[in-house]
RNA sequence: GUCCCCUUCGUCUAGCCUGGCCCAGGACACCGCCCUUUCACGGCGGCGACACCGGUUCAAAUCCGGUAGGGGACGCCA
């Protein structure tokens, strides 16, 4: 990713450039506090920037890592960037000082970089921002669009269970909203004046028109006592002037969308198109989470899942094309479109995640497979370095698995000789045919300069016939002897994968350990 | 409690806007059969849903009203 370099002359275009008066950029540039300089006009000239260039973002807040749920905003986001030519935007919401943590920031970068949702500017931390969200702060409070307020925490707590215990919305009940004196050396937070009576309303891009009553719509703090700003101001702000048309965001946030409209609204921005995306929910029909079982996306690359697959899976959650469920990633760009995004929850099923995974395993090429299997070989201290190539083993195992963690498991035997045998198994047949068979395709491996599969194949026959065997006697003691049990690739394939050097000795090992039963 | 949103097979969904082609289509899972030296893959078939109640209409999954259920929000978190 070529992000960096790119980042580096975006973060001025934050602030708009020359010729751009979409949104107040140049005046925010004015409003910008010294210890934020903007050098002259950005050199950086993006493609051009008319109001009708869709600019989306994703913004996480860094508590934590990318579960699959920010994942798939940031997909869906993502994809309708590219769908439409416009400019994806990473931004990272730590104003919550306390709970933000680098660590939560990295793991977010390692998902969206996992999962290939590359951004064309950012990321972008709110934190360095305060001094420009503290300007329009003081702009509302000069304007009477915001005023103090001296409530402290515990007042409103008990304000707020009081009414929630008789039944009643627990809002703010604008007890300073018209205070006289104002003193600026009393602790207080500030609060967004908001409209009383009448309605707010927007158009959701996915759920419609949706109307609040502003009585339900209470004076929100818009800067702490510390003097920090908060979510609802600092969205708006940035999402302003940041130029973003489209916010596409996780269903929870409907709520807060009309006092945001009322803050656009207040400082004179534009209002975005909104397109809140319903919630994904576990097998219990309840917000996914923890107990659910892994969430963050970096842990189902742990399992051995390929990011095509999971990005496959999750566009199709909540999202369809008629009757289509594969899709690459240039279809799933090209066929992405919001008005498709259903209006309502779905459940989280691992069993279609693992459908498609098996799909994109057996589809991939088996260098690459063979490359990302590395790790889970080694996490189960298998070294590959005596024994037959990895890329052949790969491609035995294609197949037959649904993740790479199933796949490295059938792929120990390979590399690490059968110490025990599956004794159901081999239990099915006696001993003396046992001794038999092992002998009979001992000798005519040794006898027998064989390469390939179908040789390997013939050669069994052989066998069967002169012996009057049926296939089953002969390939299932073979297949316990080199493996160790039944679940494992063709024969032929095994014996050309292993060698028939290994082989032998492996049949060898295993006529004796029936020898001495 | 209040407000907002949602409701088609077990799950993901198509269809709904622009009623009839839908006694509802596809996919995952499940079951059965076929293929097969094991495990898988694959092929074929089966099971299985319009939340409920009214209304409009010749005709409703589709339009209207209500009910129920579920989810979300109500923070000096985001």
């Amino acid at each position: 990713m070529s992000k960096q370099k790119h980042c580096l002359t975006a973060r001025k275009c934050f602030f708009g450039e020359a010729g751009n008066d979409i949104v107040p950029s140049r005046k925010i540039a004015a409003a910008l506090p010294d210890n934020i300089q903007i050098n002259g006009i950005c050199s950086h000239t993006p493609r051009s920037t008319t109001m009708s260039e869709l600019r989306v973002r994703f913004a996480p807040s860094p508590t934590g890592y990318l579960h699959v749920g920010g994942a798939r905003t940031a997909l869906f986001n993502w994809l309708l960037a590219k769908n439409r030519g416009g400019t994806f935007i990473l931004r990272i919401e730590d104003t919550d000082v306390e709970r933000s943590t680098k660590e939560s920031v990295d793991a977010i970068l390692e998902g969206m970089k996992w999962l290939g949702l590359d951004w064309d500017e950012g990321p972008f931390y709110q934190s360095d921002y305060f001094p420009l969200y503290k300007e329009y702060v003081q702009k509302l409070v000069a304007s009477g669009k915001a005023y103090k307020c001296y409530c402290t925490a515990e007042e409103l707590d008990a304000r707020r269970n009081l009414a929630m215990a008789e039944g009643r919305k627990p809002k703010y009940d604008g007890s300073c909203r018209d205070r006289a004196d104002q003193p600026d050396d009393q602790p207080h937070v500030i609060r967004f004046r908001a409209p009383q009576g009448g309605a707010t309303s927007f158009d959701d891009l996915i759920k419609g028109t949706i109307t609040f009553p502003n009585e339900e719509l209470d004076d929100l703090i818009i800067q702490r006592t510390d003097g920090t700003p908060t979510y609802n101001f600092c969205v708006v702000i940035d999402d302003a002037t940041m130029r973003i048309t489209t916010v596409i965001r996780g269903d929870d946030h409907v709520n807060n969308t009309p006092r945001q409209v009322q803050l656009y609204e207040a400082l004179g921005f534009p209002v975005p198109q909104f397109a809140h995306v319903p919630m994904i929910l576990g097998a219990d029909k309840a917000r996914l989470s923890k107990r659910h079982g892994a969430t963050s996306v970096i842990s189902y690359r742990d399992m051995g899942y390929l990011p095509e697959a999971l990005c496959n899976y999750l566009v199709r959650l909540g999202w369809s094309h008629g009757d289509d469920e594969i899709f690459s990633r240039e279809e799933m760009i090209a066929k992405f479109d919001i008005s498709n995004v259903g209006r309502s929850a779905s459940v989280f099923n691992t069993e279609k995640l693992n459908w498609l995974n098996a799909h994109y395993i057996k589809s991939s090429h088996p260098e690459r497979l063979a490359a990302l299997l590395l790790p889970h070989l080694s996490i189960r201290e298998v070294s590959t370095l005596n024994g037959p190539d990895l890329v052949a083993v790969v491609k035995t195992l294609q197949e037959r698995a649904q993740t790479l963690e199933e796949m490295a498991e059938r792929a120990v035997f390979y590399y690490n000789a059968p110490v025990a045998y599956d004794d159901a198994a081999l239990a099915k047949f006696d001993k003396e045919l046992l001794l038999a068979v092992f002998t009979a395709v001992i000798e005519k491996l040794s006898s027998t300069s064989v390469a390939d599969e179908s040789e390997i194949d013939a050669l069994f026959k052989t066998v069967c016939s002169e012996n009057s065997w049926k296939m089953g006697q002969v390939g299932q003691p073979v297949r316990i002897a080199l493996s160790g049990g039944t679940h494992a690739p063709g024969i032929g394939e095994i014996v050309v994968t292993l060698g028939v050097e290994e082989t032998i000795r492996r049949i060898l090992a295993a006529r004796e350990f029936v020898a001495a039963k």
